[in-house]
DNA sequence: TTGAAACCTGAACCATGTTTCAAGTTATGT
DNA sequence: ACATAACTTGAAACATGGTTCAGGTTTCAA
């Protein structure tokens, strides 16, 4: 009886020890997941990283499954602060709003390799949270692009499928830039250029374009 | 003894019937994984599909992971030729080829969702595959931007970035609207427009942008 | 101080599904 | 026809690792 949906995590703590192990719980399967893919890890594995019990991972979530889900929602939910964060520091034309975006992106990737390859993981494991992630980071793209027409620095027939598309533009650059590069600046400048060209001209010859 | 290297899948049939029993292992696989992913998959499963005793299976492949890889391997071949295939129908300009790839692509992803699935997971289950996918892919649209370079269609400063950057744009917007679409071509047709202004004028106003 | 709730422990349980194997069947070349 | 290699079969061995549980320890409010 008293059985958990291994959907559905436990209630949260109550107590401040609760707390700490909870956090503790969640930071060794961010290494553990980052490390070895979600099938590859284990929660026994997790559990010794943190120093715990194996069974006291049950108090916390309801299954393995579980743990990767709340992870999944705490990264997607930092990646969005990092970039908003260095948005709100400065003041900046639509155009540079973009690179600056390109820019935060890349930095955090750099730095967080294994959160990049959780997320992606989420496609299968919990497609819900992977799906909800691009939503929520296409809305933020459209609503900048939004933004910049409506002060007439941008087209004025932008939508969700121009956002998606920049989406795309920067989640491959970090993967190929950030995550597979050498990890040394010069990349990620490399790539920041070659995405703000495409945004303010396109590829297309300047005199030849119809 | 004999024993297989379970990484590497056993010599290719030597008789007909050994063809035929491997296609329809393969061709269980496919959907086998598209339908339920890598981990969900049983090898039972695909026997099952396939019409083949359990034990068959190690007949031509090494382990799961083998017959993942191979099919991997058979796919991104696969999207190779039909967009390699739709491009070679009709000359066009620089800018009408990147748009018709991406038509091509679209459509492709439309009728293969489950191929599209497999080689995202291959960058869990196969690094090796999902990366090599990917690297060809940038590869020929670099060739193509460097063409149209030379035809001075294009910009002269094209380089792998550009390629990556547009292949980014063209596998998220075939996830949004060809994978996650509805399955009509009106959001196909949306995303093809969008990914074209951007490429032909960029995102920033004609009159506006320096 | 004390009782109850929260939390911790790790060995054992158990479900799942991959892989092996020994024996039978079909194809092929001489 | 015959010998041999190729192929097929499916039950059973086996490994792995998620999950449970019964009994201990810590925390905290009354």
């Amino acid at each position: 009886m008293a059985r958990t949906d291994p959907d559905i995590s436990p209630a949260p703590p109550a107590t401040e020890r609760g707390r700490r192990t909870r956090r503790k719980l969640l930071d060794a399967a961010t290494i553990e997941f980052g490390e070895r893919g979600f099938h590859e890890a284990s929660i026994a594995s997790i559990t010794r990283r943190a120093g715990v019990a194996l069974g006291s991972f049950y108090t916390y979530f309801g299954s393995k499954e579980a743990i990767f889900r709340d992870l999944v929602r705490d990264l997607s939910e930092g990646v969005r602060q990092a970039a908003a964060q260095s948005l709100a520091e400065r003041e900046l034309d639509a155009l540079s709003t973009e690179r600056a975006a390109l820019g935060a992106f890349l930095a955090f990737a750099r730095e967080h390799k294994e959160i990049y390859r959780i997320i992606d993981e989420a496609e299968f494991v919990d497609p819900e949270s992977y799906r909800m992630h691009y939503e929520k980071t296409a809305e933020r793209i459209l609503g900048r692009l939004r933004a910049g027409a409506a002060s007439d620095q941008l087209r004025g027939d932008l939508d969700e499928a121009h956002a998606w598309a920049i989406m795309g533009m920067n989640v491959f650059l970090g993967l190929r830039y950030a995550v597979w590069g050498n990890g040394d600046g010069d990349d990620s400048e490399r790539a920041s250029q070659a995405a703000a060209t495409i945004l303010s001209e396109g590829i297309g010859r300047r005199d030849a374009a119809g």
